[in-house]
DNA sequence: TCACGCGAGATCATACATTGTTTGGCGGAA
DNA sequence: TTCCGCCAAACAATGTATGATCTCGCGTGA
């Protein structure tokens, strides 16, 4: 019955400007944070038409759209190449998601409604009710948490920009499990949180969603690393 | 001789995908950015080809790009519209600045080499020696300070988010006068942060820098709301 | 090593089909 | 008469198809 699956806040453009339903637009962007295609993979037009079925102006202009997102680097009369979605990216993003999270969730607190803090502890009975047994399903129910704080936001560019963010690291970390440590950690964070905002504390509420976001940035950082030197060997 | 055209921090998308399509995409976006395109003109793909002497190809993906970074709304068989560069807009671009500039300006603080400081000196110096006689050489100068900060951050993608904030910013204030409270406000910070950085106290310069963030915006969104005022009359 | 030529593929132009939106007029109802 | 809903034509977005031209990377031969 409720069932959270992640949407964008409202007022973001759900990029789908084509009549279908799975736009190629959509469906390379799935392609790229999946990591069905792989860093710096060359993007040739025409493959990327008679894979889609289509021809080549659409993927001309979903191509373009995902450079506009940063997804992919096009050079001058060499094409498009998938943007590696590397560490660096990953740092970048979630250093961003730092300094402006906090910003969103001090909105919040002084805005909340009880509605608003039902809705939260809802979610979070889901979240420890799952705790972590469904990866996908814990994914999904944390971006809730979150959005719930940041939906109404009266900034919808910040809003977008952590959604955005949101997605890739979401995508990212869907590959690795959450250590013992980190799943502690998210629970007690979101509690705190959520005590915070009803006590109406909105420079610990703050506070904690830099440690948050801090956290699940260097943990992912943390299980890149370790794919990445487990492959190596 | 010093010559300070306003350059973005290297690294950052030079946006010359394509050698024709860079300049439809260049001329629409500039368009928009200068008021010259209203906001929610309609932007019909065969006359903008047709202005622009090429055909509705690269018109079509310069709209995708254009869409991807927020200057153009497209609703789906209804074709592009531009956004309007209103306050909100303005407002939400700022403040996401006040969030990311005092952690470009931390790091910077920390990096510092002499000759930084010696080029921030030389550009402030010529700022002074400007004094907003000519404006536009102002907002020059004014960008090339803070680019000496952000040019070298790691985080890419945040400099570059602030160099497209920038970018709109200087195109909307373009149109307006500094009220000589911002003139002298604008000096005094910009020394303050030079002495920080020479005493290389982060904290200080970070603040300072908020500060005139904050300050920066404000005064654009005043001047904007003066100029809808004295337009309504 | 270096110049040259070739081929893959990007970029652009053009023409056309299809589909959804807008608009202005027409006829009937109030 | 005036208002309203309906319809068709104009309009334009979207997608397809094809060909021309140009750039870049690579292999070959001097």
């Amino acid at each position: 019955m409720n069932d959270f699956k992640a949407r964008p806040p409202a007022g973001i453009d759900p990029i789908s400007a084509s009549s279908e339903g799975a736009s190629v637009y959509e469906l390379i962007r799935e392609d790229i944070i999946e990591g069905r295609l792989k860093a710096n993979e060359r993007l040739v037009v025409a493959d990327l038409a008679e894979r889609h079925g289509t021809s080549t102006n659409p993927v001309r202009e979903a191509l373009q759209l995902l450079r506009g997102e940063g997804f992919v680097i096009i050079s001058p009369n060499r094409g498009a190449r998938v943007r590696p979605i590397d560490q660096d990216f990953v740092r970048d993003i979630y250093e961003i998601g730092v300094l402006i999270e906090p910003a969103l969730t001090r909105w919040f607190v002084n805005m909340a409604t009880n509605e608003d803090i039902e809705e939260l502890e809802r979610i979070q009975a889901l979240i420890e009710e799952n705790n972590f047994a469904d990866p996908l399903k814990h994914s999904e129910l944390d971006t809730a948490f979150h959005t719930v704080m940041y939906q109404r936001h009266y900034n919808r560019h910040a809003a977008e920009l952590w959604w955005k963010h949101r997605e890739v690291l979401r995508a990212v970390s869907r590959r690795f499990n959450f250590t013992l440590a980190r799943r502690i950690t998210v629970m007690r964070e979101h509690r705190q949180l959520i005590e915070h905002v009803k006590a109406q504390e909105a420079d610990k509420a703050a506070e904690t969603v830099a440690r948050h976001v801090e956290g699940s940035g260097r943990h992912i950082l943390e299980q890149m690393r370790a794919h990445k030197a487990a492959e190596a060997s």
